[in-house]
DNA sequence: GATGAATGAGACTTCATTCAT
DNA sequence: GATGAATGAAGTCTCATTCAT
């Protein structure tokens, strides 16, 4: 039996917050509903509430799941790249890539990049997000640590966090303007302040060469 | 009569919009509804679809009302700051300053920087609410503007648009960290990249000094 | 236009009150549901919301609608009384008529002495009805003494309450007895009593015969 | 091990029965749920369909529990008194106390009052309940015999009966009267009746004396 | 123009009971 | 024998919107 790992109610029970999870990237947090959920996880409307405290609670999750596909999709981009960037312009390119995603995104990748932006504003007005994503958040920076501090220890993370602020902003600001590429907004924020800050960060010797 | 010059309709217009706005503040999108702003503008509950196509519409209108407010905010600590700033953590003071506001900040103070970035947020699964945040945006970006490169007409405006970004990342990581102060994060961020970048912005002859 | 004097709002609160004031009698407060009540009373289940800030409410005003049937009844009762009864045992059959009513009561006669009694013990644990019965109280008290001491203003109120507590509990008891009949009870209870107490308190005459 | 006596089963039918029973005074009829007494009773949700066939079925094993410890506790101040009340006031004094409790009650005392006319009242629809009363009331009936009519086996049993009909009544008033103590309008309203009633009643011989 | 009245749709949640193990 | 898992039915209540006046 292949689902002897995950015992039936447990697999029932992610369903629902994979489901919850598809929905809060589809529609934000209001399209996360009983019925909703349910309806897309194909189980009775009383399963959600059988599994879960409350529809908080089911969200809670549901965020907590999506924070954690961002993450993993974060990871997984750091291991596609082999070698570490050399110049400049790199830097930039690697933490919007890190961080963004790819060029050309698909509607999914739109989807998660707001959906992550939202979880940080939705965090200001509930403390149950804001336990969610105190544990992502400590994960996320070590995913980039790891993967922008990894030729330079001594590099300070302070400059790290700069970074990911800039970026952070840019993709904020983008979210209110359809037309404008985060990703373009992002590389243009950083590259100036990285031809100053980043070879500090990456390739001390790059500067000594 | 100083009611003289708007008619009535207008002025319970306004004053549903202000009542949403408030409400807006308080308790986010969920807190506005045709029963809780009429109620809150003492005004009946018919009005609030007689005045307005759908609640949509009403909450674009108070989503841009605060938007308002905000900016007047910021104009009004731009008004009270008389001389420039000499040294660059002043500069990152004065930024602080007009996008986060005063230190200590009231609940009000808080709650009108949440409503900011749910703002920025929200726009990114409605059109309506882009089209409000593009207005409101051009202003900002003026008054940021005059404030900072006054005395520097030829500073980059790129330059301006980083720093206003390492704000925004930092103002949406605080959200997430209820005990962090926006403000300080924010200083922090800032002081670093403006030791470097900011004496070309607002102080070119402070680097030949 | 005959519902000139009560305007449509009204008539239909009073619908809904009159449905579970119905229910209330059949089935005992668990009877008295949104649904039901809405259905008995031919109009839309969010009627019951619109016209009640909750179920308790409705709940109240059907306990205070039966107390009032129940005391229209009783003084109906006083009024088909010509002429007091002269006897001892006639005074018990008197406070029994007035209290019970006929005898072979029909089943709503039953289901009316049930639900008086619901009510005394529901206002154990509820506030609010506890505000009901003691205006409904007031009122009972009022037409008893009307009918019973009405040719001795002198005999004791407190002899009328001791009968009336007589009353009282020979119903309560009756209660857990299905095939006990509580006029039979009451009458027998009283009896005895009143034939020692009562000519003091109707028939002071009768004493110096 | 004094568990042998009692299989596992039966002690937790009981346990069940128990917890019912304390919902019951807490709460009333409408505190008792499937899940309230399993959790109360710390034992599987299950068990109670399990032990019972329905939960109308354990409401009323609930209620005859109740009874029963409300007995023992009339019991129990049956034995605690001694010697017989020599005058009137003391016979209303002995019945109040065992019928009512000790002054100056606890919530736990108040509520086993309350729950006791729940229960009579609740038989007036419940043929279940019923049953149930009947074997209570006639053990109660019995013990307030014992204690009463001990020094008078001739005394009427119907005057008992009456004396026993006031405090009820008086009882069932007092529920709707939250401020109003039971015991002493029960007290006041014997009082009257037994001056008459009650040498007859306990202390035939007391008069002559 | 304005609004009190009204309601269908749907929200969240509880719960008695069944059933496979 | 026991129980964890499950769910259909129903509960209370909210709300955006419509409409007659």
């Amino acid at each position: 039996m292949s689902s002897a790992a995950t015992p039936k109610g447990e697999r029932r029970r992610q369903a629902l917050v994979e489901a919850a999870a598809d929905l809060l990237l589809e529609g934000g947090f209001d399209a996360v509903r009983h019925r909703s959920v349910a309806t897309r996880a194909d189980l009775p409307l009383a399963s959600t509430t059988y599994y879960f405290e409350s529809l908080d609670d089911l969200i809670a999750c549901a965020v907590e799941r999506n924070g954690t596909r961002d993450l993993a999709a974060m990871r997984s981009r750091v291991g596609e790249i082999v070698h570490l960037p050399r110049g400049s312009s790199d830097t930039a390119d690697l933490l919007v890539e890190l961080m963004i995603g790819p060029p050309e995104p698909s509607e999914t990748d739109r989807e998660r990049l707001i959906t992550r932006y939202e979880r940080f504003v939705a965090c200001a007005r509930s403390a149950a997000l804001r336990d969610v994503q105190r544990r992502l958040k400590a994960q996320v920076d070590e995913a980039l640590a790891d993967a922008l501090l990894r030729s330079d220890r001594d590099a300070h993370e302070g400059t790290l966090r700069k970074l990911v602020a800039i970026v952070d902003g840019a993709v904020v600001s983008s979210l209110a303007e359809h037309e404008m590429d985060p990703r373009e907004l992002a590389r243009g924020m950083l590259s100036d302040v990285i031809d100053i800050l980043a070879p500090r960060v990456t390739h001390p010797a790059a500067e000594g060469a």
